[in-house]
RNA sequence: GCGCCUGUAGCUCAGUUGGAUAGAGUGUUGGUUUCCGAAGCCAAAGGCCGUGGGUUCGAAUCCCGCCAGGCGCGCCA
């Protein structure tokens, strides 16, 4: 429609130019919907913005602009008004229009294909496999899972991935705090490490690795802290203490020894996070392994690249990348000076990686936390020559938790934390992931658990699964009453709906496509969130004022046409999102 | 100190990339059911869009300063 305007105006305005021998660059002509009805369902805004190059008063050039106006039959009345707004009033059987192709196209309405097939690259939530996910990591989640389904909807090619960080220190204190509680359940007396993985899921994975190999991997604990720096309690550091303990259990149990506890460890917590995703509605095409990155050569190759082009150079015995020539605020270690690469070089490897898999578009998504870890990423692959503007870093603002007005501490280490399975069996995830991505990513998000619970019942996601569920209810009915849905009836008597209620859903039906379309191209899915509680609430309003089983067949089968296409574009926002769309509740 | 994000109704948040009289939910107050599901509907009240400048036909939106909050600034990931 906005484009039917569009190339009406188009015409209208080259006669115009023509007719005053204008020699200017022409503005992109803007069609928008107007907030208020009385200004049409339609606005141009092109007179004002010629304003200024075609120096003329913009309701002259309004005025002139509507007289070249073509005729049309979606187009009942053009006005101008205001300061030389064009507003634009459409037929009704241009908005009824929308009801037959919401029903012909069923399930794809709204999909477009403005990406035309281009490939694009999700990644996200990306955790560290040193714990279960917890409600931060939900946000992110959602928030990646419904960009992957907009970007789909829009005709792009989307490619899910979760980068698996099953290599590095992280995961090697992760297998120590495995390996001491194995040894805490064959008796040793250890004093756990106060860096080490508190949380009781240690000790679980620790209980099935004596299972399984009973006391094959035991030392004893004098052997184990022999040589250990101390602890930062006894007054030593932290960091130190818990290094020496991975040397020692790397020492004691040998390179395959080490690496079976390491993968239990992994595959155990990992296991789990992927189901927890499952079932949190987040599927993913690729698990994509830094392990396999690093043994493949990929990490040293990458480094070795950027050596060979200058980009790196050796101060205090470590290799630093010139971060700095592009834009960063100061150069990075990719090689520490005990030789170990950091966080940081497999990450050159992964998005150079990226970039060979031939991505048109590679988007990370991120915790808001690692925003300062941006120009370095950037800045290595414009290195690598690439092109950064391929690449998207969108950031997720933390939820910050309370429980009641407390709040309640995140820290992993320390084991205390809401795991997003716990949020799941609390609110249930329809109401977890319309909640978590009803407001904008880069919004700040309070997240009041006990809020959660007991407001689940005004949740907005209950509003909108109502209105679904009153639609079915309503056919249900008829059902009952002996009658049937007759949908030719029905859409050859569209011309019956005249309601005002009836015109308001029309129009937002068919806003649909263009919320799609935004939310899919500006990365913002809580403008669907939003659309869906408005499409609702004119539903609700129009079910209160009139009644759609009456007497009168024509009519009657008219607006059970229209539900059905309100309950048919319902059901596709909320596949969007994730969320189910029940028959009844 | 520097960088990023945020500041809109009592509270939680929208605001279509600069458009017309700034909107929802929730809360408050009042109304609503012989009728397809009241998890609903209708109405009222509630605002210096943090603040001071600037840009132009026009600013909540863009630019600069200031104030307030969150986050980041490791040879951690």
């Amino acid at each position: 429609m906005k484009d039917q305007l569009k190339n009406l105006v188009g015409q209208a305005l080259s006669i115009f130019i023509q007719k005053h021998g204008l020699e200017i660059d022409l503005p992109e002509i803007q069609i928008e919907r107007t907030k208020d009805k009385t200004h049409g369902d339609f606005a141009c805004n092109i007179a004002m913005m010629l304003a200024k190059p075609a120096k003329m008063n913009p309701r002259q050039i309004a005025t002139d602009i509507v007289e070249a106006l073509p005729t049309s039959d979606v187009v009942t009345q053009v006005e101008i008004a205001g300061p030389g707004f064009i507003n634009f009033f459409l037929s009704a059987e241009a908005s009824q229009q929308v009801v037959k192709e919401i029903l012909s196209k069923a399930e794809k309405y709204g999909q477009s294909q403005i990406g035309k097939g281009k490939k694009v690259q999700v990644e996200f939530v990306s955790a560290n496999p040193t714990g279960p996910l917890h409600v931060g990591h939900g946000r992110g989640a959602a928030y990646g899972s419904v960009v992957s389904s907009l970007l789909n909807a829009a005709g792009f090619n989307v490619h899910r991935e979760y980068y698996v960080n099953d290599a590095g220190r992280q995961m090697d204190i992760l297998g120590t705090s495995v390996w001491l509680r194995y040894l805490q359940a064959c008796g040793e007396t250890i004093t756990f490490p106060s860096n080490g993985y508190q949380g009781s899921y240690v000790l679980d994975i620790a209980a099935e690795l004596k299972q399984t190999f009973a006391e094959q991997f035991r030392h004893p604990a004098d052997a184990v802290f022999d040589g250990v720096p101390a602890d930062e309690p006894q007054g030593g550091d932290k960091e130190l203490h818990i290094d020496g303990l991975t040397n020692q259990a790397k020492q004691l149990l040998g390179e395959a020894n080490y690496r079976i506890v390491f993968d239990k460890g992994l595959n155990a917590i990992l296991g789990d996070i992927r189901d927890d995703l499952a079932e949190f509605g987040t599927e993913y095409d690729e698990w994509f392994s830094e392990r396999s990155l690093v043994e493949s050569g990929e990490v040293e190759k990458a480094i070795e690249q950027l050596k060979q082009a200058g980009q790196l150079y050796e101060e205090k015995g470590a290799w630093w990348f010139k971060s700095t020539d592009y834009g960063d605020e100061k150069d990075r270690v990719v090689i520490r000076d005990n030789g170990q690469a950091t966080y940081f070089a497999s990450d050159i490897a992964y998005h150079l990686n990226k970039y060979q898999r031939g991505f048109d578009e590679i988007i990370d998504i991120w915790g808001a936390d690692h925003h300062g870890y941006i120009p370095r990423v950037k800045a290595s692959m414009q290195a690598m020559q690439q092109n950064v503007d391929q690449l998207k870093v969108l950031l997720v603002q933390f939820a910050v938790l309370y429980r009641g007005a407390e709040k309640v501490g995140m820290s992993t280490r320390s084991g205390e934390f809401v795991t997003l399975r716990q949020l799941r069996d609390e609110v249930g995830k329809d109401a977890a992931r319309f909640f978590y991505v009803m407001r904008g990513a880069d919004q700040h998000m309070d997240f009041d658990l006990e809020l959660a619970k007991s407001q689940s019942n005004d949740n907005p996601v209950y509003y909108v699964q109502y209105a679904h569920a009153r639609v079915c209810s309503v056919f249900r009915q008829l059902t009952e009453r002996g009658h049937a849905w007759d949908k030719a009836t029905g859409e050859q008597h569209l011309d019956r709906l005249t309601e005002t209620h009836e015109d308001a859903l029309m129009t937002m039906l068919a806003k649909y496509p263009e919320i799609l379309e935004t939310a899919a191209l500006n990365h913002t899915p809580h403008l669907l969130a939003h659309y869906l509680t408005d499409l609702a609430r004119d539903f609700h309003t129009y079910y209160n004022a009139h009644q759609f089983i009456v007497d009168d067949n024509e009519l009657s089968q008219a607006r059970l046409t229209l539900i059905e296409a309100v309950r048919q574009v319902i059901q596709n926002a909320l596949t969007v999102m994730g969320v189910s769309a029940p028959e009844s509740m």
